[in-house]
Order: C-alpha cells, then structure tokens, then sequence
DNA sequence: GGCGTGAACCTGTCAGACAGCCGTACACGC
DNA sequence: GCGTGTACGGCTGTCTGACAGGTTCACGCC
C-alpha cells in the first residue's frame, strides 16, 4: 500500500495524455488493467480518472470506458461556453498585443518554428491540415509573446473556436490570402517592430472576420 | 445503490461551497459524516471531492480532513501560475476593452452595482473592505461587459492578483484617486461612451501601476 | 441472412478493514 | 507548577471482494 498512489497515478495519466501518448479519441485501458499496471488498487485508479475527468481530460461512460476528450487541462473556458459573438470581439484584444509582445522578445526558436509553419502551409492542400497549421502558427505566436496570460487564454479561445468547425472548408479560398498576411506578420516579428506586427495581425483578423462575415458563417480562426 | 450518486454528491458539495454555505478556510465534514449526510459509501464521497479538489475548490490533507479554499473553480489560471509582469501586461488588455464594452451595453442593474460601491467605497475606512470593493468594482464592469470570455479571464486575473496581498496597504493612500478615477469610468459607462470608458480605465490602471512602482511593490489591482 | 440470446467486459457502487497522520488530553516525571 | 511524553480518537489513504447494470459482440437458432 503505497500512500500518495492515487496523486502519482494521476500524475502519470495526465503526462501521458498531455505528452500525446493518449491521443484525443482514444480509449483508456480499463480501470482494472491500469490498476494491474500500476500495481494500485481500483479505488485509487478511480480517484485519478475522476481528477482527470474534473479537469476536462477525459470522459468516463459506464460499460464502454473512459477516453480522452483533451490533451490539455482547459481550465473554466469549456467548450461551447461562449458564443461566436463574445470570441471574435475578445479574440483582437488578445492576438493583437501578443503579436507586438512576440516581436519586442522574439527567439530563434520561435522564428524557425513560424518559419517553418508558413513553409509548410504553403505545400499543404488539405484544408484540414492547413487548419491545424493555422492553429500552430497563432498558438506559437502566443508563446513567442513570452506572456503566460495571453497564452493560456489563446490557448483556451481556440479550443473553444475548434469546435465551430463546420466554418472550416468555407476558408479554404482564403489560403492565399491568409499565407501572404501570416507571411508578414512573421516578418515584422523578424524585424522586431512591436508596431508593425500588432497591425499586421489586426489587418489578418479583420480579413478573417470580413471573409467569414461574407460567407454568413459563425467566425473561426 | 443510487446509480449517479457521485455527480449528485459532487453538484451538492460545489454548490454549497460556491453559494458560500461552506466558506473558504472552513472545513468540511469528515467523509464519513459527508457519506451518512448523503446516504453513499465513502468511496463515492472521496471521488466527489477529488473532483473538488481538481477543480481547485478544496484540498485535503491526510489526518486532518478536506478544506475550502476556493469559492469558484478557477479554471487553468491557478494561483501564483504568472508573474507579476505577466499580470501587470495582459490587464489593460482585458480591462479597457471591456469598459468599452459596458459602455455600448451597460444595463440599469449593472449602474447601480457600480454607484452602490462607489458610494459604499466613500464611506469605508477599512484597507481589506475597500480592497474587495475594488475587485467588486472592476469583475462588476466585466460583467457589465456583456462578454463572459472577458468576464471569465479578468475573474481569473484578479483571482491571481489576490494573492499578491502584500500590496494591499500600500495603496491606501490612494484611496480619494482611486475613488475619483472609478466615478469618471462609471460616468463614461453611464453616458454610453465606450471611447470615454476605455479612456478612463485606462488611466486608472495606468494611475495604479504608476503609483505601485513608486512603491517599489508589486503590481495589484 | 436476420435476429435474439447470452457471455464477457466494463463502469458504478457498496461494505468492511487496516495503516498512517494529526491533534488533544491525560498522566507521568521533574 | 510545568513541561514532556504517551496513548487515544478521529481522519484520510488504500486495499479487497462483491454485486448491479450498461455495452458489445459472437454464437446459434430460425
């Protein structure tokens, strides 16, 4: 009987479902094969699943089992929670502050890694995988800013915007025109002009809007 | 054998520990006594509150029993998770846009929270008392905001900000500027000018900030 | 082939038990 | 009288074994 089981095993779950070797839509083992793996008892598994479960990672369904909805802790932003209207207005307020702080303490990793996005999305027809793209690109740019606010709370809005999918493939005409401004705010983060990359990201978001708006569709990126 | 028994146990608990029946720093029942209240094995109580206490509103500790320690789950943005500049960065991001907002869609309600601490504000000589009058004033304009995304980041930010109390009585002084910045902003909500209201809340964290640095301390509300 | 039945597996809950931590009160020694 | 130490009761942490009820799938019957 080994005390402090139950924080260890979910320690281990979450790290392994953060670090993706429990990919989102995959199934846990079950209670009684993890308590085996473990070595703890199934009460103490359970206690961990329902931490995990409190903390938006996984869903537990009686008779089928539990799996994986996040590879991250999305904290009180749950998903839905917030129409489309109060994340395109809050969206600006943050992406635009993070693209100027990302520009004043931009690192070489981070640049190679924008690089590195643009480049691909440039090769990639899948309009799936370039919405991933898009995603990395933003969510790199939030860290880039070396703010943790902002980037939780982009991390958090774009969980949320994830889930507007359907506006998706309606974006897709928009690639050209979304690789060239994504293009230039990498640039003015290169160059490191606070200014020039906060309005370089506003001029993307409000094409974003404009374009989504012109569709008639719920906004997403 | 009440199937559904540990949701139920867990809504019951969150709800009383929210609606402020257990207060923070009070201590629960021992989980025996929880699970003769609610008729349920232990087991079922103990997964309640590890939700509970995943979601940050409890903590337990062996030999001595479970906690409050929060009245609202306070979602990824945990405690001591930013720093000062990270916090002192990202407000007037959050803060000035949403009093513009309050401003396009202020409700009567919403103005007469704000009047009523204002006027309370006047009359408390008490740091601590007008300290929670602060924080009621600005998660009051985010309410008033209209938009639960800003609604929900500021709750987090200044639940964060709490911690660093230290600040507190540092700005006592402050109390007649603080008091009159906060009239200006009302006025602004209160004439339906969002420019006007952005304007004066930004003043006032800029007044705030100015005044902590003199200080030396760190940043606080 | 279609359909129903049952077995296998899974989660949900229960009851009882014991180890270890914590605070307190009582008794002992100084 | 005072301080120390010890024993005790209460609490959490964990374990074991059991049963109810949901889910899935394969087998066998029609």
């Amino acid at each position: 009987m080994r005390v402090g089981a139950a924080e260890a095993v979910l320690a281990e779950l979450r790290g392994d479902i953060e670090a993706g070797l429990a990919p989102v839509g995959s199934k846990l083992p079950s209670e009684a094969a993890l308590a085996s793996r473990y070595e703890v008892s199934r009460s103490v598994v359970r206690e961990a699943l329902r931490s995990c479960a409190a903390l938006g990672l996984t869903e537990t369904h009686t008779g089928k089992g539990t799996f994986v909805v996040s590879a991250r802790v999305s904290g009180d932003l749950v998903l839905g929670r917030y129409s489309a209207r109060d994340l395109t207005e809050a969206r600006p307020h943050i992406e635009v502050p993070a693209a100027g702080l990302a520009a004043g303490r931009r690192s070489e990793d981070d640049l190679a890694t924008l690089r590195g996005i643009i480049a691909e999305s440039a090769l990639e027809d899948d309009p799936a995988a370039r919405v991933a793209l898009d995603a990395a690109f933003h969510s790199t740019i939030a860290t880039a800013s070396g703010n943790r606010v902002f980037e939780d709370v982009l991390a958090d809005l774009r969980e949320a915007l994830a889930h507007q999918s359907e506006t998706l493939n309606l974006l897709a005409d928009r690639q050209a025109a979304s690789d060239h401004e994504h293009r230039e705010i990498l640039d003015a983060i290169e160059a490191g002009s606070p200014e020039r990359a906060s309005a370089a990201m506003a001029r993307h978001l409000a094409a974003v809007d404009d374009a989504v708006e012109r569709l008639g569709a719920p906004p997403l990126m």
